[in-house]
DNA sequence: TGCGATTGGTAACATTAGTTACAAAGCTTA
DNA sequence: TAAGCTTTGTAACTAATGTTACCAATCGCA
């Protein structure tokens, strides 16, 4: 766990700070597919993420979900954080993309390290200002492109997360990535494969060149 | 400007820092339809609003736009705190939608102050908190609704910002807020005429019950 | 091996939103 | 007041997306 703090975080965090977090922070290993946060749950902690992809989404009232980005080694949550500061609940839904390794720290902390250290000042400020671009930047692509452009991003995207050629999900999950339909989501599919981009297959599609 | 700062941020700040903020803040008095801030530009200082309201908006590539969301007395812009930080350039524009009255802060101070005032700290993080659930909120309407909720949602939140139950825009410029076209804002007012929550006239609509 | 569940392909159709085109109404100003 | 601009209304059409329905392929497992 060391190690592995020192290797995400150790460029931006002084000596004094790393040993703080290894002092009070808790080690977690999750699989994919582990629900690290529900809408509407209280916050307990605020994660580090050491290694693995954690994805987050947003639903609405009729269970509709819609992915908003992802978190990689080096990422927190700054939803978590203004949660934990604010005492309300969580308006996202965090989940596992992959095995995931992550240290919590607790929301006590927080208001301590912020005030004590400058580099965590940094970090959480860094972090907040991720967020909203990676925000503004779903918010582009739901606003001003279309579904097939949509899709693309989508691919690429995970591709890039799980350092993958072949992305293992269902029509159907994408389709509840996208806030689509199966069968709109079959079809742009089909339509990519044509175009020679990709190759489908039952339940992964690999990439051939987006 | 002094009562005025102390009415809009008496509570939140200590005496210390509303003197501070007195003596290094520049008041600034701009009328509706100023443009605070522009997409690709740099920023100079960091705006505490004091009375009014700007509307914050994003563009894509080919010119075509879309609010995002308003800003009060009380609010700041979080995006330009970012940008002030990572010295990056704005991501988004930000026009004064009424006459409004606002302090520039330089962004000098922001990193002092930061350190220095618990309430600032606070004041900085609640602001980003805000801005970020106002972006889900945004991003909600245009993932989950149709066009004639996001009108409707629209037409109440300028009703709110604007302290009126008149409506002083054209159905083009309605339709740019929204990024969609004049032809189906006037479609989709004319059926909330007929559904008696509205009146039309021209320059201006007319708030009946919505 | 065979049955049921999951996944993907496709057609036909419905709905929503965007586009083009044009006319009428209402301001502005020469 | 006539000419010209802006604003709004509306029809007809196109494009994109969503929905329903059904079948075929594949997989897991009894």
């Amino acid at each position: 766990m060391i190690q592995e703090l020192k290797n995400s975080y150790g460029s931006l965090f002084e000596e004094e700070l790393i040993n703080e977090i290894i002092q009070v922070g808790t080690y977690k290993d999750v699989p994919a597919g582990f629900k690290l946060m529900d809408i509407g749950s209280y916050v307990k902690g605020m994660p580090l993420l050491l290694s693995g992809a954690i994805k987050v989404l947003r639903e609405d009232k009729d269970g509709d979900e819609l992915l908003l980005y992802y978190l990689e080694k080096g990422d927190t949550c700054s939803m978590t954080m203004t949660c934990c500061m604010g005492q309300t609940k969580s308006e996202i839904r965090a989940i596992a993309e992959t095995d995931a390794t992550l240290i919590m720290i607790p929301i006590q902390k927080m208001e301590i390290w912020t005030s004590k250290y400058k580099s965590w000042r940094n970090f959480v400020f860094e972090s907040y200002h991720n967020r909203l671009n990676e925000m503004l930047h779903t918010l582009d692509s739901i606003a001003f492109n279309n579904m097939d452009q949509r899709l693309l991003d989508y691919l690429k995207e995970k591709a890039r997360i799980t350092k993958s050629k072949v992305i293992e999900s269902t029509h159907q999950e994408i389709a509840y990535d996208l806030h689509s339909s199966r069968v709109v989501i079959s079809r742009l599919l089909k339509k990519l494969e044509n175009l020679g981009n990709i190759k489908l297959h039952r339940n992964y599609i690999e990439i051939i060149n987006l």
